[in-house]
DNA sequence: TAAAAATACTCCATAGGTATTTTAT
DNA sequence: ATAAAATACCTATGGAGTATTTTTA
């Protein structure tokens, strides 16, 4: 089994057609047509259902596809890290980190190693968590940093806390609470709260910690981006609760304000995520150094 | 990168000896050393420290040994997944059937099916002719039983005749005809004919194979619903014609009879219906099987 | 010197190419 | 009628074999 043939499948589930495949591998389009019929008789199933130009997968290909994505994403990071063992003068670095984290933590940590190792290349993924552990499960990505309260199956990954991250309720500098430098739940119990959706992982946290009835009482406005949630702060359309860290350029101009809440406990930790199957790439093993 | 090559590798880092590994592996001497070498370049680093007899990993062949134990544990867990769907250990069937073809022919199929293979999910959509014709098209369903004279394109889909049905004229066992075993036309010109709408199935079949001036002789009481037809002869509203199948526990019970038309055929066929261009499921394979 | 691995050389399988046919829209 | 995929056929690369040489314990 080659794993080239893996890839020429892979791209075909992605394109739909022999010819377009063969155009992007650079090859002859009977070449394309051999190898899926290699594999297929390798495996000993159909892949595809050949209906004239559409071509799609049959529930077999749709089985295989996943393990094919795998075996492809694992040699690629062999090779990778083979390349790193000389000396970290090539290469790359994969992976990946949710919203909050990859955009007011990972950008100084970057910082470091770029200058550290600046020939190897950063490939740097934001997405949600849920996604990232998926590119986790298939090797497209080394390790992810990920909220501590993200459930991840612990016989399956290494997981290590780099940061703490401290929670703040955070006003616009005109409130009422705005002189206040702590509160408590009775002084915003009838204030409008700008939170994520009900199925964020904030919201879901915010709940653990605070309580789920907490909210009940309190009007939500919903905006389902960071940056939109702390607009509306600016114009005071409400209060809402995020890292200090997200806030610092417009704390330090003075636009608003970060209480803490009295009694409770708002740090959540930011864990490292990778693999326990596998060695760490020179790189990663470099770039986790750099996170103090 | 040949996957054989990686077990090659493997079996290396395990036995020490290129002799070993090519009696362990049926093949010569030579071609280990060459596999070895082959995946060597491939990777441009050494593997093996060559020191005379022992060999021994280099730091290299270290780290590339987790990845190439990975790749062959993915693949043949690839082949095992695969296999299990050929054993229908796992697995979904997707079909439907119309309303009577559901109800009356196709549960006595399920069962034995079900008790050949229980793990597979059975999904099961009693519909129209027309809404199961657009779910085959849209791959909703791999395939449908439909009655014989619903039309069908032919350059897409594959037809099985499967079973012949038998349509009887019924009646009260109160009727007057009760008491005959069979009768002709002219026996029913003043009946009240009991039948779904015009535009059903039922009715265009009958219209084929009578003769569409038949029913205008006759009243006409349109019941949109099989059982509700039933129901209505058994209250000796009228007589109809519908399949033996439908009211045999009604005849054994003696409430209705089952009379034959002489000199009328009002068999007509069941078929198996999928699209041409699709390879069958494994799962969808046996079924067709349990059709006797 | 005896073993194990590498090398030399041959053969055959197979991957890939071009030309062409078949198929489906 | 057109475009895509399959097929036929050819070539060449490379993998496996046998025979032989090199290496080292």
């Amino acid at each position: 089994m080659d794993i080239t043939r893996l890839e020429t499948f892979l791209l075909l589930t992605e394109l739909g057609s022999f010819t377009e495949v063969a155009n992007q591998l650079y090859c002859s389009q009977p070449a394309v047509s051999k190898q899926i019929k290699t594999l297929e008789d390798e495996l000993g199933v159909p892949l595809f259902n050949r209906i004239g130009k559409k071509n799609h997968l049959t529930i077999q290909g749709v089985y295989f596809k996943r393990y094919a994505q795998e075996i492809v994403n694992t040699y690629s990071m062999a090779k990778e890290h083979i390349l790193q063992l000389e000396n970290l003068e090539e290469g790359s670095i994969n992976f990946g980190a949710t919203n909050f984290i990859g955009v007011y933590l990972i950008p100084e940590i970057l910082a470091t190693f770029r200058e550290k190792f600046p020939k190897i290349q950063i490939n740097f993924t934001i997405s949600s968590s849920k996604k990232l552990i998926a590119l986790l499960e298939n090797d497209t990505i080394e390790f992810a940093f990920l909220s501590g309260y993200i459930d991840l199956i612990k016989e399956r990954f290494v997981i290590h806390e780099v940061f703490k991250d401290n929670l703040k309720v955070i006003v616009n500098s005109n409130h009422k609470l705005a002189n206040r430098t702590s509160i408590t739940f009775s002084d915003i119990n009838d204030e409008t709260f700008i939170l994520k959706g009900e199925n964020s992982s904030m919201y879901k946290f915010l709940c653990k910690r605070i309580g789920k009835d907490f909210f009940k009482d309190n009007v939500l406005l919903k905006i389902s981006n960071q940056e939109g949630i702390k607009e509306a702060v600016l114009k005071n359309l409400g209060i809402s609760i995020m890292s200090e860290k997200a806030v610092q350029h417009e704390n330090k101009l003075g636009l608003l304000k970060t209480l803490d809440l009295k009694d409770t406990d708002l740090t959540r930790s930011i864990n490292l995520v990778y693999d326990k199957n596998h060695n760490l790439t020179p790189a990663a093993k470099e770039f986790f150094k750099c996170i103090e």
